[in-house]
DNA sequence: ATAATTTT
DNA sequence: AAAATTAT
């Protein structure tokens, strides 16, 4: 229950595309604002990869 | 180093 | 079990 909207990111491949994370969560140490990160998927290659995500998506 | 999470 | 992710 956590990733619904499409973003830009760059692929590990190196190409610009829009995807929606599979998963998203928030990155935070304890007292620090951490970022937030999500789970994409490579359309090219089918691996996996992780990007931050903007800090206003919603989780 | 620290945080959560999942693929590898 | 380790890697990766970001920035504090």
């Amino acid at each position: 229950m956590s990733s619904k909207k499409a973003i830009k990111v760059k692929t590990p491949s190196g190409k610009e595309v829009e995807l929606a994370p599979e998963k998203a969560w928030s990155l935070a140490p304890k007292g620090r604002k951490g970022v937030k990160i999500g789970l994409f998927k490579d359309p090219e290659t089918g691996k996996y990869f992780r990007r931050k995500l903007p800090d206003d998506y919603q989780i």
